[in-house]
DNA sequence: CATGAATGAGCATTCATTCAT
DNA sequence: CATGAATGAATGCTCATTCAT
């Protein structure tokens, strides 16, 4: 992870991450296929993790689908802030990587999206939100959470305790309801 | 630019750049004088491009301050557009490059939200933007800018008119005032 | 030697080796000292297999010499017809081997063409065999008989019986005698 | 070819290779795509200059047919004489070689047997040659040239002028005709 | 100015061998 | 005796850079 998060896919060499783990040459080939297989791991655990912290905003449910918004950014935030270096791979290795993980990567955003694309509709037919495109506005909120957490976690230019941010966030977002 | 949006920085290769330029290996290097080289210089001259389209806004000014943020992201906009390849490697390409590099970028956005931050704090003072935490407001302004373009721009999976990209920004942003 | 036949000595690794013979890594160096050990010795029990099927001509014996000649190269085909991976590696694997086992090999082939040679010279002697270069006809008759080996029972380019074969080659070498 | 032949292809490493032809690793490959394919580069000019020296024995000829099967034998001599490193090669890599190449080889030696064999049944047709099993002369015929070749011009251990080299085969072939 | 053959440091990967358990 | 995780020297190959023409 450090490895990868300090000079990215192609710049970590395996020389780097053996130097970095204190293991021979041969150890690492025991335990992964190939410096590929290895990269593939890291962020598909990393991406099954992220993805298990969001939940559907469910109208039904006694918590109050606002409450329910910001416990998915709490739960989100919580997870890349716990692996900053992951984050930024994350964030920033959609170049020059196989097709594979650039589908992978795409995938993952897609379903981020549409996650947040449904939550805004929701919010918009039960009155929570003000009439907005949707489309638009899921990408502008995740865009949004991408940008605040480089700016907090991994660049670390801003420094604002977590629970303001979410505040900060969910009234920027839901204009203070 | 065409070769290191296609393929990354660490992916695009001299001779990939030579064969695309039609030019001898030898040639390269009498204009450029290493591959970080040409790659710096495309990136500073994006970078003050997009530095260029952007405008303090001014209070006494005839135009409205909203007016003025919105030729602010209508002619960034353009100007991404324009070069999707370099917008790629400007939003992605910050892991894994020289430091020198990653300081630029990291000055560029900087300065970005700290013209938009100010932006912001003055529409609040006059009362064009209900009160937020300007520091934070930036950063998911930056972001949801970055986040749209990504998705229209580049990847294309949203497709969306321009004018009415940034109204609807202009719409979720600013309450629809 | 499943493992050297096929592969021959340098593309047969350790690991092809255990899990043929289901042993563990170590096991095999508590038998073999190393890699080289174990070919050396399939080699070698090979070559005094070989060896110990060809009995000098005895010019008193009641049998005829030119039974005698019959019955080696029958024994000795049927030695090499056993055992087929190895003769694959006896007659191709002298390139590339270390001296020691190369000039084993040298030694073993130059046993091989000093018997037959002596054979040679006795059957001409006693006018069994027309008069030629010994040295040439010994060279000759080990040819043929590798070349033989090699097309029957390792290539199976040639199909035809074991006795077919010795008569086809008596004939051959002894003018129909 | 001094490597290969030394090494065999398995243990002649292109770090070998370049040493002995005094060049930078770099420039082996500006004129190979790979080590498999210098080998097989050397190895095809080899089989079709061997190939070049074998013609069809031509009944209708004014030359015999012995004449022609002599002068056919004496070119190929000359022709492997001149590299015996690439003899050694043709002859000994059977083994642990790509499919491709081993076919190749393959090819090559089916290809002789064949010209043999047909010589052969000319002969026996035409009462120059007594009646023998075609396919095991071949055979022999092959046999003995590759193993007088390889002790004279390869292993060194039978001394003997290449002119006389070709009347005592001619003679153990052909009967003294 | 332009060329492209030559360079060699660096890369990912393999595999014979060792040794603590 | 048997094990198999760990080792690291060595391999084939790439590519940014140089320099004689």
């Amino acid at each position: 992870m450090k490895c990868f998060a300090r000079h990215g896919y192609h710049a970590a060499s395996v020389s780097h991450i053996i130097e970095e783990a204190d293991i021979a040459r041969g150890t690492f080939y025991l335990y992964f296929k190939s410096k590929h297989d290895i990269f593939k791991e890291i962020l598909d655990a990393f991406i099954s993790h992220i993805s298990a912290q969001i939940n559907l905003v469910d109208m039904k449910s006694e918590t109050s689908p606002l409450l329910q918004m910001r416990a998915n950014i709490d739960r989100t935030l919580n997870a890349i802030t716990e692996k900053p270096e992951l984050a930024k791979i994350l964030f920033n290795e959609a170049v020059g990587l196989d097709d594979e993980t650039q589908s992978r990567l795409k995938e993952f955003y897609g379903r981020l999206i549409s996650i947040i694309r449904s939550a805004i509709e929701r919010g918009v037919e039960f009155g929570i939100i003000r009439e907005v495109d949707s489309a638009i506005a899921a990408c502008v909120a995740l865009g949004a959470i991408k940008e605040v957490v480089t700016q907090t976690a991994i660049l670390g230019n801003l420094k604002i305790a977590k629970s303001n941010l979410i505040d900060g966030m969910m009234d920027i977002f839901f204009g203070g309801a």
